[in-house]
DNA sequence: GTAGGGTTAG
């Protein structure tokens, strides 16, 4: 039996007593419970040190329950408190497969006096778990309890906490933390310290930390590379990945990431070759997430054969992630037939679809209209037992509502598990104005205000959809509305690559060197396209403004821009490309459509959500979208 | 007493 005095030292919170050989009892604390459980403990080989015993446990240590009998043993030995091992103990509860955050926490909780290493574990733990934040809020118990010292390590585990919770401020805060301690120059921390201030959208603070170092490895040039690239600064990550290569470094498979990302995004499909071939000469491909990289850029980049090609010839195997990207790819470019006989072959390959395969296809479905196969496929999702998220039910609300049938998407809506985000209710809204249902726009406008949502979008399409049953009154009260709620529109811009270098245009855009030219050519494409019936649809337009006005608000949009200069910058008969980041304007749209036909030039335009392929005077789109 | 830790596709 436990002895009064161990007793009241597990109330304390800490380990008891040790009871026989083969292992001891102990009062855990287990998510806010005491539990008094059995530790079942090994032990030590005659004749082997018992440091080196333990350290040799813990490299075999694959299960909670061997985690606790190596806990044991440390407990019935009487080393708990002192044993240098301790923190690996904790660390592997914290951080491994096999562990358990919440156990070690409890284990912690039994330390008497907790070393730097006992609290580097878990807020090592925390860092990569699905609540970053508490890292912080450990770091800073940390920094108040005095008996242990925060080194290098402990703020670079807050700050890659930072990082995954997008905790800028905080971040900040450990920045000059580093610097008092007296651990800023780790090269190591800087790089995690690079990752959170491009993470959160700091490209200014990343950048300044790498041009601070005098010696950068490689790491250093991949966390900026990515952090440009995924930040709003493609252009830039193509530029550092050319430096580097002019300063005679070898990007290695992480930095061919950033770089085929920043090529993906910007259309730059040129560039992305030169990529290729440099994986190709490194033998980068042998790493399946490289291929997967090459499949996505040439799929953005609109060359959906190459990106067949990649995916055949691969060298390595094929993950669940090299099928969606192709998946993706082809509902991307509506080809929702196709996209199911790929699912069908991936089965017939042994390969199990997870969420994300699950929305590539119900969005395949969607931009082809396929309505009953969407829905089949999110039966057999759920058949399958993957979990649907309030994307998949926001991809089937939008199936649903594309293809009028509001009610059913709303009965939905209101039967599903899962919140609505904001997303969702915009599709629906979307719906409502092409199918002009009041109450339930209203319902989804109420929705959106409520989630504070201050798109643009919003409003028009709730002014739309009044204005369709010329209800003036409170089309009046939206745009009064508007008005009052600052809202923001996201500037919208679109790219084109002539030969072989990127341009940029954003609306009403007179920055271009040749911006005079490319208005002339919008002035002749105007003219045209009247000859051929067009009439501006200017509810497209988002100002309070007179209709001439609007007129001339449409004829500027970044994606005419772009084509005008396409038209002028390439020869006669060549496909012209141009990537948008928003959707494309359905006036555009439009527009487009005629200048394919007027100009014989094939017109591929990709926006943020799929590929419209002019050609002829009609679009691969069908224009369902 | 020392090392440990950083950058990764759909």
């Amino acid at each position: 039996m436990l002895s009064n005095a161990n007793l009241f030292s597990a109330y304390k919170g800490f380990a008891i007593s040790s009871e026989t050989n083969e292992g001891c009892f102990s009062l855990l604390r287990i998510k806010g419970r005491l539990i008094f459980t059995w530790l079942a403990a090994l032990s030590c080989p005659r004749g082997m040190n018992g440091m080196a015993y333990i350290e040799s446990l813990l490299t075999k240590c694959a299960s909670l329950s061997h985690i606790k009998q190596v806990q044991a043993h440390l407990i019935t030995t009487g080393t708990f408190q002192f044993c240098p091992s301790r923190p690996k103990l904790l660390e592997l509860c914290a951080i491994s497969r096999c562990g358990d955050l919440h156990y070690a926490i409890s284990i912690f909780g039994q330390i008497s006096n907790p070393l730097t290493n006992d609290w580097n574990a878990v807020i090592r733990g925390f860092a990569i778990s699905p609540t970053p934040t508490y890292a912080v809020t450990w770091y800073r118990s940390m920094s108040r309890a005095s008996s242990s010292k925060l080194d290098a390590l402990t703020c670079s585990f807050a700050l890659k906490a930072c990082a995954r919770a997008l905790a800028l401020v905080e971040a900040k805060q450990i920045h000059c933390q580093t610097i008092k301690l007296g651990v800023y120059s780790d090269v190591l921390l800087k790089t995690t310290l690079l990752d959170v201030y491009a993470k959160a959208g700091e490209l200014r603070c990343a950048k300044k930390v790498f041009d601070e170092m005098s010696v950068r490895d490689i790491a250093m040039w991949n966390a900026l590379i990515i952090g440009l690239a995924q930040g709003d600064d493609p252009h830039g990550a193509l530029s550092l990945f050319k430096r580097m290569r002019e300063e005679n470094l070898m990007p290695n498979e992480i930095t061919v990431l950033g770089a085929l990302s920043a090529c993906s995004q910007l259309g730059a499909v040129k560039e992305g070759e030169r990529v290729h071939r440099y994986i190709i000469e490194e033998k980068l491909d042998s790493n399946v997430i490289v291929c997967n990289a090459v499949i996505d850029m040439f799929a953005k980049c609109g060359f959906v054969d190459k990106a067949y090609m990649v995916f055949e010839k691969m060298s390595c195997e094929r993950s669940v992630v090299t099928w969606n990207t192709l998946i993706m790819a082809l509902a991307m470019n509506g080809n929702g037939v196709e996209a199911l006989a790929l699912f069908e072959k991936m089965k017939k390959c042994g390969v199990d679809g997870d969420g994300v395969t699950y929305l590539s296809l119900i969005c395949a479905c969607n931009h082809a209209g396929l309505v009953e196969d969407g829905i089949r496929v999110f039966d057999l999702m759920v058949a399958c037992g993957v979990q649907p998220s309030v994307k998949h039910y926001g991809s089937v609300v939008d199936l649903l509502g594309r293809a009028g049938r509001i009610e059913e998407a709303y009965r939905m809506i209101s039967s599903m598990p899962v919140v609505p985000d904001v997303v969702l209710w915009q599709s629906l809204l979307g719906a409502c104005k092409t199918y002009g249902n009041v109450e339930l726009a209203e319902i989804a406008s109420r929705k959106l205000v409520e989630m504070g949502s201050n798109s643009c979008g919003d409003f028009v399409l709730l002014s739309n959809v009044y204005a369709a049953r010329k209800r003036w009154d409170d089309v009046g009260k939206v745009r009064e509305a508007m008005k009052n709620r600052d809202v923001r529109k996201v500037p919208g811009f679109s790219y084109i690559e002539v030969e072989g270098e990127i341009h940029k245009f954003v609306n009403g855009d007179q920055s271009h060197l040749k911006w005079r030219e490319i208005y002339v050519k919008l002035d002749e494409i105007g003219f045209r396209v009247r000859e051929f019936g067009y009439v501006p649809e200017t509810s497209y337009v988002l100002h309070d403004i007179g209709e001439e006005d609007k007129e001339k608000a449409l004829c500027y949009h970044s994606e005419k821009l772009a084509v005008a200069f396409g038209l002028i910058g390439t020869s006669e008969g060549t496909p012209i490309q141009v990537i948008k980041n928003l959707r494309i304007c359905g006036d555009c749209h439009e527009v487009i459509k005629l200048v394919s036909k007027i100009y014989n030039r094939e017109i591929i335009v990709r926006d943020r959500a799929r590929f419209h392929r002019f050609i002829d005077g009609s679009c691969s789109c069908r224009d369902y979208w």
